[in-house]
DNA sequence: GGTTTAAAACTACAAATGTAGTGGTAGAGG
DNA sequence: CCTCTACCACTACATTTGTAGTTTTAAACC
């Protein structure tokens, strides 16, 4: 299942909030300060009747006059699905190199480094005993 | 700047080879087995044409007839913008569950462990000495 | 120098995407 | 009960993207 940009923002929602009616979607979606441009109440339900007829999410009841719906398909499933393209593109399939890239670029603290150092001790031990 | 897909994978042979013609890039199009569709030579050129309007390839010199392009924007450039939408999409804005993700899914040899444990280690450092 | 040829330049077009208007209808409120 | 409103269903349309054909041109070869 291919879906596209905006598609993907109202699928997050959707795994955020787990039932939402197209009108609080379109809520949320004004409330978003990190997007700029602001749609309308029927844009935002074009997409979401684009990703019910590909599958992506399905109605789960009524609200008054207002049809609830909610993620059909996982987040995982779909991100499983756009990793590797991600990082064929950007860092030629290795994923040393792209872990290494977030490390550098992204801001941790004390907490995520002292965990994520034991995710990778616990890999390596598990590799051990294989 | 945005790039599509197919623009993306363009650009990345461009920043593998530093410079190619049309042809060149047709080739290895073609030559890639993860690519299922095979495209034809004015398909890529097409690409290679709007990635020019949108500034993200220049011109660099012929070969005999042919156009020889190189890439304008770095790979760095341009993951820096993806990036953040991306992960705000699959991670909800978490650094540390994008690397953990990666740790967890993706395989790495006791080198890359290695590697990412001294990157960890000196991200930690480099914050004390602040 | 005329002919072939490969690449450039230009044009075309269907599908996907972002964006929203129109018209009908069910339920809320008087 | 009648009206109003919010929401749904349907339709519309410009832009972007994937894909490639047609026409032009310059170099290569005989």
């Amino acid at each position: 299942m291919k879906l596209s940009e905006f598609e993907l923002d109202v699928m997050k929602l959707l795994w955020q909030q787990n039932a939402c009616t197209a009108s609080e979607l379109h809520k949320y979606l004004l409330a978003d300060d990190t997007r700029t441009k602001k749609v309308a109440y029927n844009t935002v339900k074009t997409i979401v009747d684009r990703l019910e007829q590909k599958g992506a999410v399905e109605r789960c009841g009524q609200q008054r006059r207002s049809i609830v719906y909610q993620a059909k398909v996982t987040q995982q499933a779909l991100s499983q699905q756009a990793t590797p393209r991600f990082m064929d593109r950007f860092f030629k399939g290795s994923s040393r190199s792209l872990i290494a890239h977030f490390i550098k670029e992204e801001s941790l603290d004390d907490d995520d480094i002292e965990y994520l150092q034991n995710l990778l001790k616990s890999k390596k031990q598990k590799k051990e005993s294989d």
